[in-house]
DNA sequence: ATACTGACTAATC
DNA sequence: TGATTAGCCAGTA
């Protein structure tokens, strides 16, 4: 059991213009309680690679904005897939940046769910 | 081993 | 409806 390559798979199944939450990603992963330790693979692990861009929290904000720098980094790389960002306005800081997950979240299901599982047991993480 | 730190959430108030 | 609190648990010191 792997959880940061876990986390690293399913980010890299996230689709183009779609964005994926925390939670939804730990529940993924089978571990529906650490939707913390997404965000820390993330931050200090890059298990995200590419696709690290694509997760925000449970409400559509981009609270790992800071971690992509100044300039809502994640944001535009958001908008360059298509998805609609709101705020932002990199006139004040402080201003947050989010997106509207009945858009543009990433809709898994239960079938989902299992192909990871089977996933994860074929690749012993 | 203990203490503190989070790119989080869900439940309360 | 918006703010607080309380669980959460892998890393780090």
């Amino acid at each position: 059991m792997d959880f940061y390559k876990r986390v690293g798979l399913v980010c890299g199944q996230i689709p183009y213009g779609k964005v994926a939450t925390y939670g939804q990603i730990a529940l993924l992963c089978q571990k529906p309680q650490n939707a913390r330790q997404v965000g820390y693979a993330l931050n200090k692990k890059g298990a995200g690679g590419e696709y690290a861009h694509r997760v925000v929290n449970g409400r559509g904000i981009l609270s790992g904005a800071g971690a992509f720098g100044e300039g809502g980094e994640q944001g535009r790389r958001l908008m360059a897939e298509g998805v609609k960002v709101f705020g932002g306005n990199s006139k004040e800081k402080g201003n947050e940046q989010w997106v509207e997950l009945e858009e543009y979240g990433w809709k898994t299901a239960m079938e989902d769910a299992l192909w990871f599982v089977d996933q994860f047991k074929r690749l012993e993480i």
